[in-house]
DNA sequence: CCTGATCGTCCATTATGCGGACTGTTGCTG
DNA sequence: CAGCAACAGTCCGCATAATGGACGATCAGG
C-alpha cells in the first residue's frame, strides 16, 4: 500500500526517537525491524546524507539528527505548538507537586514523550525519555486520552491495541477498559503500579479544539501512604492546566481564522525556493 | 548514493515546509521536483499513511502533517532546543525594538525560519513565514552565519550557493563575499535591501558550543531616514541575546556531559517498544 | 593472537517503484 | 449548461532501483 522504503525509513525514524540520546546500534535496527543489515544500513546511510540520522562514529550509535528537530520547528505553525504552549503548566506543575511532569504528544496509536521537567522532591520517578514512545494504554495520560476519544473509536482503538501491549503485563491490558470508563467520568485518569511498581502516574488528555486529544499531560510519583489522599490534589492541578493550554489553543486558532479567513484557492506557480535536487 | 525514494520524500517535505500554512498543490510539487505526477502522488500518500503530511480534502492543498512535528519533538534531547532557547530573546527583542524579530535553523546549505515575533510597530515586515527555507547568504542571520564557518569552509560553501542564488538578484550574490568579511569583524551583518527593497535586516549567528553556526537570529524592520542609526542599536541588543543563548547552550551540555559522563558502550538488546509495522 | 561480535561494502537478482495512459472532478467561459 | 481546461487520482507493464547473500574490515575480550 504505502512506498516500502519510506514505511521502512519512517520505522528507523521511530525507533531512533524511542531510544533517545541512548541511541540504538545497527544490529539492534535490524533485528527491531525484521530486516537485512545492508538493507537498515543503506536506509540509515541515506537518512544520514539528509541530517535526519546522526551516527556518533566512535560508538557507532545511531540517533535522530538535527534535520529532525528543524523539520519539526518549520512545520509547526501547521500544528500548534503544543511542547511551547505547555511550558508554562509544565513549570507551574512541577514546582507545586515536586513530582515529575510529563508531556506527551499523540502519534497514531501510540503516545511519545515530548517534555519531562522534574519537581524537587528528592526521589525522582523518570519512567519515560523524551522520545519514548509507548503504546496508548500504558501509563495515565494515554488512559485519558482514550476516554477523549468518541465512544466507538475508542473501542476500536483498543481492540487493535491488545496486540502491541502483548509486551505489557496481562493486569495492565484487563485494566484499560475499566480505566478508561472511570476517566471518561472523572475527566482524568490513574494508573496505579500497572507500568511501573510503586509508581503511581495521573494524567489528564490535552484536546485540539475540536476535541480530538493530541496529548497527555501526567504527574508521576512515587506510591508511599500518603499518595491516595495525593492523587485527588494532582487531579485538581491537572485539570487547571488543561483548561488553560486548550482555551490557548482555541485562541490560537481563532486568531489564525481571522487572517485566513476564506483561504482563496490557489492558481498558478508562485514561490522559486528550496535548492533541493 | 542517497536511496532515491527518500530522497525525493525528503526534498517533497522541504518544499511542503517552505509552503508553510499555505500548503502546495499537487501539480505545483511535480514541477518543483521535475517528476511524474503519480510518483510525487504515490510518495505523498505514503508520507499521509505515515501523517507527516496532511491534505485539505477540500482545497486539494498538501502541508506537513502533525507527525511532522511530533518527530521534532521527540529528537529535541539530541540536539537542543533552539526555538524553546530563544523564547526569551525573541520576546526581548520584539519589546525593546518594535520591530520583527525572526529566529532561523541552520539547514545544510539553507536556513529555515522556525520562529517569528512581531514587536509593536504598526508597519510589521513580515518577510519571511515559519517554515520559509532560503539558501545561506539570503538575508543578514545567513551572512552572520556564513561568517561564523571556518573561513576555508565559507569560501567552498558560498561557491556552491552561486547556483541556487540563481533566482536572486545579481546585486545580492556581488554582496555575500564583502558582507561575509566585513561580518567576521563586527560580528553581526546587515543586509539593506538586498532581499527586500526598503527592508533592512540585522542579524547575527547562534553557535553551538563547539562553534559551529547552527541557527541565526535577525531584526527585520523597514527602511527609513532614522533607520542607519538604529542598525547599531540593533546589533547591541544581538550581540547581548547572542551571548545569552550560547552560554544557555553551554549551560545544557554541561548539564548533560555530568549525568552521561563515559558513556559505556551498549551490549544487549534493550527496550522492546514501537508497534511499528 | 585468536574468537566472536559488530560495521560497512560489493554486486547479481528480482521485487519494487516508475511513469505513460486513462478516468474522474472541479471551475471557468461562451 | 455544454464544452473546455487544468488538476487529482488510479492502473498496470516494464525496467530500474532497491534487495540481501557473501565477503572483508574492525574491535573487544580472553
Amino acid at each position: 500500500m504505502g512506498v516500502q522504503t519510506i514505511d521502512r525509513a519512517v520505522a528507523i525514524l521511530h525507533w531512533l526517537g524511542n531510544s533517545g540520546e541512548q541511541g540504538m546500534r545497527l544490529v539492534e535496527l535490524q533485528r527491531a525491524l525484521g530486516l537485512k543489515r545492508p538493507t537498515v544500513h543503506r536506509i540509515l546511510s541515506s537518512l544520514m546524507e539528509h541530517g535526519l540520522v546522526s551516527n556518533d562514529s566512535r560508538t557507532h550509535l545511531y540517533r535522530l539528527g538535527w534535520e529532525a528537530a528543524v523539520l519539526g520547528w518549520s512545520s509547526v505553525p501547521v500544528g500548534f505548538d503544543l511542547r511551547e504552549t505547555a511550558q508554562g503548566a509544565m513549570s507551574r506543575l512541577a514546582e507545586e507537586t515536586g513530582a515529575t511532569v510529563v508531556l506527551c504528544a499523540c502519534s497514531r496509536r501510540e503516545t511519545v514523550c515530548i517534555d519531562r521537567k522534574a519537581g524537587s522532591y528528592p526521589i525522582k520517578v523518570f519512567t519515560v525519555e523524551v522520545g519514548t514512545r509507548r503504546p496508548l494504554g500504558v501509563g495515565a495520560g494515554s488512559i485519558a486520552a482514550l476516554a477523549a476519544l468518541p465512544e466507538e473509536e475508542a473501542d476500536a482503538v483498543i481492540k487493535g491495541l491488545m496486540e502491541p501491549l502483548q509486551s505489557y503485563p496481562e493486569a495492565l491490558r484487563r485494566s484499560i477498559v475499566p480505566s478508561v470508563r472511570l476517566a471518561r467520568k472523572t475527566g482524568f485518569a490513574v494508573s496505579d503500579g500497572l507500568v511501573l511498581p510503586t509508581v503511581i502516574g495521573v494524567g489528564v488528555a490535552l484536546r485540539d479544539p475540536r476535541g480530538v486529544p493530541i496529548g497527555t499531560l501526567g504527574i508521576a510519583s512515587f506510591k508511599d501512604s500518603a499518595s491516595d489522599k495525593r492523587i485527588s490534589d494532582y487531579a485538581q492541578l491537572l485539570l487547571r492546566e488543561q483548561a488553560k493550554i486548550e482555551r490557548a489553543f482555541r485562541d490560537k486558532m481563532m486568531a489564525r481564522a481571522k487572517t485566513q479567513a476564506l483561504a482563496p484557492r490557489p492558481a498558478a506557480v508562485r514561490h522559486a525556493a528550496p535548492a533541493n535536487r
